[in-house]
DNA sequence: AAATTTATTTAGATTCATCTAAATATTTTT
DNA sequence: AAAAATATTTAGATGAATCTAAATAAATTT
């Protein structure tokens, strides 16, 4: 039985694999779990002693499959919870990462499936993130960033690459949700803004920095 | 803010205090809490100074007002948490107790006020114990211990003394749920077992030992 | 009331996850 | 390639929750 610290960081590891496809370093692990490189090294290597992670000092750090199925299901759990809170207790999608942190380490395989099931085994969670079902499996949908779409061309929104608090509420306020059509009117060249139109209806400028962490479908 | 085994330990000296208003000795909560009277020494002083009990060494413990109210918040959490996995996800009642004592220790006041909702308010849980609101105030039934019924006499079952898993898979088997009818027809001398008929159905044989985990609303 | 038994507390050690500071390895700059 | 900067690990300490063993207090028995 792992802790829940232990499952922290393993599923700290998988994220940061996930962007970025190479050893993970301990300077970077630090940062996701918010503590120290030498607390890192420590827990690196309890979880390298458990052969849930592949370490070699002062390289960097990878998991084991063992590590992948703990950190998928951790994933898991934490998306099913997350859709539970939005769709059930009408959470705003903004407030529900920080719970779900906590709920993804309630321990019950039945708890899962059953929420699973309750929840309808939906694919893809408030954020638009996939939920990888009960043998660790997800699908991968057709998306493209925002910020990659041409003048003229219009896009459905899948995806939201943050979960900020700030970032999500911010959406809010323009308006800009899951599924809406974003078309764009308009791209400044010195610094990659845009002008764009929101379900044909209203018009907002959207910085680059917000526009490189939006997916879209296009249309 | 207090940690998941401050929290286990003043709903532990609520729950024995509960069966037993006197002070709570530090052997009845080591047992309690699965640890050693070492052990709780060591945490009664800690809750002793945060004032959420009083403690007078060698006599015992009893909680304080906000002792009570943290104590009643928690007990609110684990029975709406043990509806929400009856009611939504199909557990057995014999199967919730556990998972809920994880569940009831997830941080978020508004996680607790919209599950409250989602399940329309309810004021007893799957084992007919009574539901705090979120000002802590109950309801208490009219209720008598099967045992206390006479022959000729029935009841309606509203609530069960104990939480065990056995217990309640034997009341399964027996077909005794919540809500069903008890009709007394004989009852032996001897050793107090009974003989009773289930909504009016079936007979079955019950020892003094179960008959006195059992609430029943005389009809 | 003294002796014995039982309950409780104290003392000292252990494990987990963390920290800071110092040492060492790696990478980057010059 | 040497120097400087950065990243990582080691060493030693801390706080939380636990343990066992020993000391002490309270309750019970004789």
């Amino acid at each position: 039985m792992l802790t829940k610290t232990e499952e922290r960081y393993l599923k700290a590891i998988y994220k940061i694999n996930e962007l970025w496809p190479s050893l993970v370093s301990t300077n970077a692990l630090a940062h996701k779990v918010r503590t120290s490189a030498a607390s890192v090294t420590d827990m690196i290597k309890k979880l390298a002693a458990k052969e849930l992670v592949f370490y070699e000092p002062y390289k960097g750090v990878r998991l084991s499959a063992q590590g992948v199925a703990i950190a998928t299901q951790l994933v898991r759990k934490h998306r099913l919870w997350e859709t539970f809170l939005v769709q059930k207790l009408d959470f705003e999608w903004s407030e529900v990462h920080e719970i779900a942190q906590h709920l993804e380490h309630i321990p019950s395989e039945k708890l899962v499936q059953q929420l699973d099931r309750f929840l309808d085994y939906p694919k893809f969670d408030p954020h638009g993130d996939p939920i990888p079902n009960a043998e660790g499996k997800f699908t991968l949908r057709e998306q493209l960033l925002l910020s990659r779409l041409e003048v003229g061309q219009s896009g459905t929104l899948v995806r939201v690459k943050s979960q900020q608090n700030d970032f999500l509420r911010h959406l809010d306020k323009l308006q800009i949700s899951m599924g809406c059509t974003i078309h764009i009117l308009e791209r400044e060249n010195y610094d990659q803004s845009m002008l764009i139109q929101i379900d044909n209806h209203h018009t907002v400028m959207l910085s680059k920095q917000i526009s490189i962490m939006l997916f879209v479908r296009p249309a």
